[in-house]
RNA sequence: GGCCCGUUCGUCUAGCGGUUAGGACACCGCCCUCUCAAGGCGGAGAUCACGGGUUCGAAUCCCGUACGGGCUACCA
């Protein structure tokens, strides 16, 4: 591992992962590991009012199902720690210190009403907005006293008066420039002693020896400030690369309006984290233009920065959806089975167990179904019919069963199959014979025997699902409903 | 209001001065077929937001406009 790359994801606990979040942990993820570096995740939990310790776990746990893997960080520690930001006051005081040393930093004791009214009228004026700078001119005593006096008062960051216009690199962006008026003496450290967002993590960035802040489009405005953080601290300033953001469908922000938002939900939904992985490593990047199913294997081989375009992306559940069927039908019939049986577990159609009595039975199952769903929850009313006495759907019975003819089918099925060997090739030689011989359509012999089985007119290949269903219950199912159907 | 960022088929994108503007999803048609899928083949779909430049030549470079987004807190 070299330490030349170390980049980190860094989020609030105050939900779970959130899909743009979790794009922007999995490019910071693909860098690291496409370097050899070192990925950190970090939780940003100073804010006490919507941080929870649910949220956290929520979190790692969609890291975890993701496959995004951390080198440092919560539960696993590193050199660099702790990875709490509640855990790490003492550095943020330590850090204040050191510019209040260097003269970088300066009491304020302007009140906040006081704060409001200049912010109003200086927005009034058009033009500049940010902090006049009022308390800069207090003579050192004079501050002094008044924090020696216990006057409420927050540290502000004293911008040094000949600093010019501020640029950095940003890798997706290139150069940006803001106007130094863009960086105001902002506030450091509260008047209760926590540190401001934009101090604690240039803090962090540093100690953990960040080298790439790869981020959300929503802090390249705040990036100028922490530049000047990073100049008064005297350290060197990292590479940036600002993610823009991902839309919903109507090209708003991506909210609860657009339906699954989480990680987790995503997970609820039948996507595999392959899928997903997938999906989100092409929303805003792209390996040649061409490519779309990307592994983890090739994404970590190939992930650049200077690949990822600048433009906000509109997510598209109907390519997720393609793309998470291609993933389904990757797999062989053992993983397939694997991820079947807890869709059908959950259904309380069956267990482990019954997989291990009859492995075979599954690994035939397994390929009718993996090429027909695209989510993973289809699977439950797909195969309901071989472990439950179906339903017949009602419109199914009307266009079918009640057709002229289906009784006598039904009938001629039962017989034609009281005796041929119970294979695929076995069944369907003697299901074939019957249209011919009853002087009806093969689809309408097909659908009859379809829905008496199946209690559907969509329904997985039928001579498959006889087989799979066995002789006894085929038997029944088609005796039961020629009795209903009409001759 | 100020500052910053963005704008190529409906969607994700390729393109980085000369292409019939390429691919993928979705859509349409045909083939395959016991239903549904999957698969194969083909099709439609982008005056590259708009207006000016620069250039022999611009989707590509520059300026402006429009629209969208972000920041502008003792939130993160």
């Amino acid at each position: 591992m070299t330490d030349n790359v170390r980049v980190r994801f860094a989020p609030s606990p105050t939900g779970f992962l959130h899909i743009g979040g979790a794009r922007t942990a999995l490019y910071n993820w693909a860098f690291a590991r496409h370097f050899g570096g070192t990925f950190i995740l970090r939780i940003e939990d100073t804010d006490p009012e919507r941080s929870t310790e649910e949220n956290t776990q929520a979190i790692l746990s969609a890291m975890r199902w993701l496959g995004l893997d951390y080198d440092e960080g919560p539960g696993i520690g590193g050199d660099y720690g702790p990875y709490f930001q509640t855990q790490r006051f003492d550095r943020y005081a330590e850090g204040l210190e050191l510019l209040k040393a260097s003269g970088h930093a300066y009491p304020c004791f302007c009140s906040a009403e006081e704060l409001d009214a200049k912010r109003e009228a200086a927005r009034e004026k058009g033009g500049v907005a940010g902090y006049d700078r009022t308390c800069r001119s207090l003579s050192a005593d004079d501050a002094a006293s008044r924090v020696a006096a216990g006057a409420p008062h927050v540290w502000r960051l004293k911008v040094p008066e000949d600093r010019g216009d501020i640029v950095f690199e940003d890798v997706v962006r290139g150069e940006v420039t803001f106007p130094a008026t863009a960086v105001d003496d902002f506030v450091l450290a509260r008047t209760d002693g926590s540190p401001t967002y934009n101090f604690a993590v240039v803090m962090d960035d540093v100690d953990m020896h960040i080298s790439h802040v790869i981020r959300g489009d929503d802090h390249l405005s705040n990036t100028p400030k922490q530049v000047v953080v990073y100049e008064a601290l005297d350290e060197a300033i990292p590479t940036f690369a600002h993610l823009s953001m991902i839309w919903g469908a109507d090209g708003k922000r991506l909210s609860k309006r657009h339906g699954a938002t989480s990680v987790e939900a995503y997970a609820e939904l039948g996507y595999t984290p392959e899928a997903l992985m997938n999906y989100l490593s092409l929303l805003g990047w792209s390996l040649d233009g061409e490519t779309t199913i990307i592994d983890a294997a090739t994404l970590k081989a190939n992930f650049s920065l200077d690949r990822i375009s600048k433009n906000p992306a509109i997510f598209d559940v109907e390519k997720l959806d393609w793309m998470n069927g291609v993933y389904i039908r990757e797999m062989t019939a053992e993983q397939f089975v694997e991820r079947m049986i807890v869709w059908l577990e959950a259904a309380g159609l069956s267990d482990p167990a019954d997989v291990a009595s009859r492995p075979e039975w599954f690994a035939r199952l397994a390929p009718l179904v993996s090429e027909r769903i695209k989510r993973l929850d289809e699977i439950v009313s797909m195969v309901e019919f071989l472990f439950a006495e179906p339903e017949i759907d009602e419109s199914a019975r009307e266009k079918v069963l009640l057709k002229e003819g289906a009784g006598r089918a039904l009938t001629a099925a039962i017989a034609a199959l009281a005796h041929c060997e119970w294979d695929v090739e076995e069944i369907e030689a003697a299901l074939r014979e019957l249209p011919e011989a009853l002087g009806l359509k093969p689809k309408a012999v097909f659908q009859a025997v379809r829905v008496a089985i199946t209690g559907s007119t969509v329904s997985l290949p039928l001579f498959e699902s006889l087989e799979l269903l066995g002789r006894e219950r085929t038997r029944a199912r088609l005796a039961a409903n020629a009795a209903l159907a009409t001759e």
